[in-house]
DNA sequence: TATTTACAGGACCCATTTGGTCCTGTATTC
DNA sequence: GAATACAGGACCAAATGGGTCCTGTAAATA
């Protein structure tokens, strides 16, 4: 079905969620660290079921995309800056690295390798894909005017600062 | 995970195959029609099971994505030219219409929806990665040139025509 | 220090999807 | 009318996904 996990599906909602409730660089939040929220309190907001919300913060907090508090006064807060925090990376820290067919995982990953003509061109599909996914931020998901504005082409600029590197690859993005 | 299954990336495999024995508008071919191989030819070429391929070929012919021709001389040949049949194309034969999350498939799929802060930027991430897939084409696949010349950004050129049509669905390019 | 709160890390379970084979039927050619 | 090759499913085992729950540990507070 080439569909992304109901898991991610929840992470980017809850992760907005985080995102919009930071006040904007709020002075006196400044002071006592990084605004943070908690499971119960995340899992009323988007109306999910608390053990799934879980789940999918300790998942995040894994991979480095959140920080979390233990404790009386404990919970969540973004790690980065919603600005720095790309669709790739919340993808890559729910799904694992992107690699759209086996041959495009790491090293020698596709039992047809041997025969096979097109392992290259996955290469670059897969990289395309992932610059594509990597040109749009948290911050631009919980801006309103981002869907009316943002025409299929918007990201292009940034896709192009990208795409000078060499990819990137989403462990190092997330980890 | 996030992958495409196995069945789309034999499929691929042996669209590519099928590209290759195309000898390149050879004026005797021409005559006789498009040339074409059939399932056993196919299997052996891709080195992949025969039933898999069958059952891959099958699929893509439902799609439209391949003719085929029954009886003693019978095969499959490509119903387009490689250059007109994008790899967006071929996906969409294979996994369906490209929905990453419940959200962006049809109308109203997505139980969230009530209380989710997330679905036109889901949207908007479908058309890229939409754009992105149909930037390549299965003449790109077999060109061995490509991979080696081709950065991160040679579709964006191809990626900027598509983007100006409103982003034309799965459905439409395929059946 | 005892208690409470909230995260950490798994173990589980059931439903769905995938990967793969096989069987029966129909069109084509010779 | 015999042989060939596609069409369409049924079918099964294995893997994945969606979701819950339990036990443990860190932090705050009274
Ligand atoms: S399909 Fe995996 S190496 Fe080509
Ligand atoms: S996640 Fe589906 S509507 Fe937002």
């Amino acid at each position: 079905m080439f569909r992304l996990s109901r898991v991610t599906d929840y992470g980017i909602v809850i992760l907005a969620e985080l995102a919009r409730h930071r006040p904007d660089d709020e002075p006196a939040e400044l002071m006592s660290g990084a605004p943070s929220l908690n499971a119960r309190e995340l899992a009323e907001r988007a109306d999910l079921p608390l053990p799934m919300v879980s789940k999918v913060l300790k998942a995040l907090t894994r991979a480095g995309v959140l920080e979390s508090q233990r404790g009386t006064k404990g919970g969540y807060s973004l790690a980065r800056d919603p600005e720095e925090l790309t669709v790739s990376a919340m993808i890559a820290a729910l799904e694992g690295p992107l690699a759209l067919t086996q041959c495009s995982d790491g090293e020698a990953a596709c039992d047809l390798e041997a025969t096979c003509s097109v392992k290259s061109p996955w290469l670059i599909i897969n990289r395309v894909v992932q610059n594509s996914l990597a040109s749009i931020t948290l911050a631009d998901l919980t801006n309103p005017g981002f869907a009316a504005q943002h025409t299929p082409l918007a990201g292009l600029a940034q896709l192009q600062t990208l795409a000078d590197a060499p990819a990137k690859t989403t462990s190092d993005e997330v980890r």
